[in-house]
DNA sequence: ATGTCCGCTTTCAGCGGA
């Protein structure tokens, strides 16, 4: 099996690409964020045309996150009980069971500033999404994925010197991801294609792509019984290339299944 | 680092958000 996951940052906008490259990629499973569009304004019959079936959690201008899939999606649950709002609902996390694995493709709050309320909003997110995942990973395996906005460690982004006093990487952020990986996920680390940082994320300004002035903000997270199965993974940087990419790359996992 | 992109509205220009 191979899934991935990909912050497409519109997927109107990013449409020709996404559906050029999941014919070349392949995923049986693909967790998408910010497709920046409601449920029924989502390319399902696009997609379709290549064999996976969508679920999709929109809201229209921001956020926004979905399923594709052509290995099953059972059980679609859109958002999680107890999740917090800004000050209302925000599509932020969407799953479905495809092929017995639980998938749940999530786009964690920006935070802005460490002085923002969305920052403790992105905080307390994190807290409430956490009990949700125990008793999601208590009923069988289970994938989450998606742009959590948080760089765990320095290595993670460019030059921790310029990140300092700004949120991704402050130590309650990073408490935050590490209480994921407490309950029992594991993090399904990706090589990178090209050099020694296996970035997610470059700033569209300024050359970052070119330079690879990036950050690791895009995880998977997987079941120990699942994350034993991996064979590789990888982030697509190809797909960071050329005219009109997203300002992220998508990560890709093959496992033995 | 702050050199772009996206969707929206105030729609051929400016804004919030990232």
């Amino acid at each position: 099996m191979r899934f991935a996951t990909w912050n497409v940052n519109s997927v109107k906008a990013r449409l020709p690409r996404l559906l050029d490259w999941l014919e070349h990629t392949a995923p049986d499973v693909v967790c998408l964020q910010e497709t920046k569009v409601a449920e029924d304004g989502f390319p399902a019959d696009e997609v379709a045309e290549l064999g996976y079936a969508t679920a999709a959690y929109g809201q229209g201008r921001w956020n926004g996150v979905a399923l594709l899939s052509r290995a099953g999606l059972d059980d679609v649950r859109r958002g999680f009980p107890g999740e917090p709002g800004y000050p209302g609902p925000e599509a932020r996390a969407i799953s479905a069971v495809c092929d017995g694995i639980r998938f749940m493709s999530v786009y964690v709050p920006n935070g802005r500033t460490p002085d923002d309320p969305h920052y403790l909003y992105k905080l307390q997110w994190l807290r409430v999404l956490r009990d949700v995942l125990a008793a999601d990973l208590a009923a069988g395996p289970l994938v989450v994925a998606g742009d959590f906005n948080v760089a765990p460690t320095d290595a993670d982004v460019w030059d921790p010197a310029v990140f300092a006093g700004s949120t991704h990487v402050t130590p309650p952020e990073r408490d935050a991801i590490a209480a994921l990986r407490e309950l029992g996920l594991t993090d399904v680390p990706a090589r990178a294609m090209k050099g020694d940082h296996p970035f997610t994320y470059w700033d569209y300004r300024a050359g970052m792509f070119h330079q690879n002035k990036g950050m690791r903000i895009d995880h998977v997270y997987a079941s120990a019984d699942l994350a034993a199965t991996v064979t590789d993974a990888v982030v697509d940087r190809e797909a960071r290339k050329g005219k009109g990419p997203s300002d992220h790359a998508p990560v890709v996992v093959d496992l033995k299944r």
